[in-house]
DNA sequence: ACCAGCACTTAAAGCGCTTTAATCGAGGTC
DNA sequence: GACCTCGATTAAAGCGCTTTAAGTGCTGGT
């Protein structure tokens, strides 16, 4: 009936303390050393007593503390991460980063940074949990700042390209991404594709990078234009009156991220402009959103689910394995063609 | 030079175990007891010792150990918060439940539900890291297993109207919304409004019988139109297709939230239709989204930074003042309208 | 009858902090 | 000089768990 609590709890708000170890094993006539064996799954209780003690603890409700034991084992299986919550994108790596966590006994503590709260700050919550290790999702600090970090436990920088700190990364190939989807454009016979920048990010330089030698690649090197972008939907919003008031649109603009693509797109349908028959419009990650009918965006997917698998699996190596040699993994990208992208007229 | 930590560490990953309370004392020769209260800020030591002492822990580069002093102390000074991270909604909620919390004394910790991830567990990870208090975006469990989660810990629900159920509610005025919206879509002449709903829980029943009323409350009760809809944008969006093809559009509709709002207004615009010219379209939650100028949705506000100030009032309250009793705050929301009504053709 | 070896079980020492009661010294007071 | 007071400091006892070394009581081999 309860899916919270598999037993009966006595009533009156904070009135019963909760049942410790101590209580199991005095209801089982067993010291507390043998009922943590048994509930932690180690080997060496008889069956008899297993069972005895698993009886016991769910008649009582026993819920072991977390912060006891992390305390006593000096391993906390925190595992924390930073995300930006508002990020679809970020959204989707964390539901898988959950279920990969899962799997290898580990647990999840989700820091965000907000207009009000920064990434040092975020980091240091994650720290003050005592948290094994961090998955950072495209940390903005400087190289050196994460190498220092990576000293008090294993980094992980997922999305974000570091060279050389002697830290983990996890991301895909930027510039893979770009090139598939100019390629797939010009495929389609575009010529003047205009790239919406992403802030200053170092994702932002490799999907810009990634733009430009794709450009050039294919001898578009006069038909490059960057404008000045960020990473919210407003940023395309204004990028999209921007093009319009210039009265000179470009047959095709591909955006740093779905968001952005999501700003622009909605820019210039909303003042007549037919996508994808006037102008195509491509995006970066995937989101849900981009997946909608009503924008059926072309994207490029970043693969979220194998990315979380793979930060959880780097993280593990280094805390279960000992791996101590820093580790780049780097993911190709696969083009998402949905209705945003066509021939241009 | 480093914003993560304020003082040199010394290197070799996991080599220098982390400084403890006892290292702080020992390099200022006092006793650890001291040294705990002056970096607690609790009255007692000298003004000289004080001085010494924080010196001591900053040239240590001393983070003191949440979990240890939660054991000692018995409070965790933690929240937990259940969101549901795919809504913008709530991670604005979440942003200001983190500068609210702060503001306290307390640390959030947030569990999120995903699509494989239930409230059950969510809150029992939250259980799992002794939060003192439990604050649950919109939750959907019955309010017998959530006044029985009250008694283990103080639950506030927010968002969602729970009667009886002893806990404390913080949420604003559902039907006072639909009501406003109601009265505006009328003021402007509106006759012919559905309604598309948003699922099966609390609010949306709210919601709905906001819109019901303020529809019979106009003589509009022949026009009481609801359509079957969810939470997401992928909803709306089906619905406005749906409308589409009946051919058969109201002058104006209104959406549970404004997720579903967005994807309505996104499918109905695709197709050619002029909103607010053929369609007037009304959200609810006043997401970030739809601020943005290429949606610029009217729609309903919840004052989000008042429910997350008085949801972590009502714990406090509980928590530190002693109040027994549950309360109910009700807020009243208020109409933003922007540029997706009109008066109809 | 004795001991080695085995399968369990447990006493006890922490983990890093908080907290309470006790201690210490330096002034006052009479 | 004995006695108090009062502010500053600390010894020591935990918080609820884990872990290690040390027991138990058996069995079977000799």
């Amino acid at each position: 009936m309860n899916e919270f609590d598999s037993a009966a709890t006595a009533g009156g708000n904070g009135a019963t303390p909760r049942p410790r170890l101590e209580d199991v094993a005095a209801r089982v006539g067993l010291s507390t050393a043998s009922v943590s064996l048994v509930l932690r799954g180690v080997p060496g209780p008889s069956e008899r007593t297993r069972q005895r003690v698993l009886k016991a603890a769910a008649d009582l409700g026993y819920r072991p503390d977390r912060t006891a034991s992390a305390l006593a084992s000096k391993r906390s299986r925190l595992l924390g991460v930073m995300i930006d919550i508002h990020s679809a994108f970020q959204a989707e790596l964390v539901e898988h980063l959950h279920t990969a966590a899962e799997e290898v006994g580990y647990d999840l503590v989700l820091s965000t940074q907000t207009r009000t709260r920064d990434e040092s700050t975020a980091v240091e919550t994650l720290l003050a949990f005592r948290c094994e290790a961090l998955i950072l999702i495209g940390p903005v600090a400087p190289a050196s700042v994460l190498a220092d970090l990576d000293r008090q436990a294993p980094v992980v920088s997922l999305g974000r390209r570091i060279s050389g700190a002697g830290l983990d990364v996890v991301r895909s190939a930027d510039d893979d991404g770009l090139s598939q989807v100019i390629d797939h454009l010009v495929s389609l016979g575009h010529r003047a594709i205009a790239y919406v920048d992403g802030g200053k990010g170092v994702i932002a330089t490799d999907r810009r990078r990634g733009y430009r030698s794709a450009m050039r690649r294919h001898g578009l090197d006069e038909q490059i234009s960057i404008l000045h972008g960020d990473l919210t939907e407003e940023a395309g919003d204004k990028v999209g009156r921007q093009l319009l008031d210039d009265d000179d649109l470009p047959t095709a603009v591909v955006t740093f991220n779905d968001r952005s693509a999501i700003g622009l797109l909605t820019a210039l349908r909303r003042a007549g402009v037919d996508v994808p028959g006037d102008v195509s419009v491509v995006g970066y990650d995937d989101d849900t959103l981009s997946r909608l009918a009503c924008f059926d965006l072309t994207t490029v997917s970043q693969e979220a689910e194998e990315l979380a698998r793979q930060a959880v699996l780097a993280v593990v190596e280094r805390l279960d394995q000992g791996r101590t040699a820093s580790r780049e993994i780097v993911l190709a990208p696969s083009l998402v063609v949905r209705g945003t992208t066509a021939p241009p007229r």
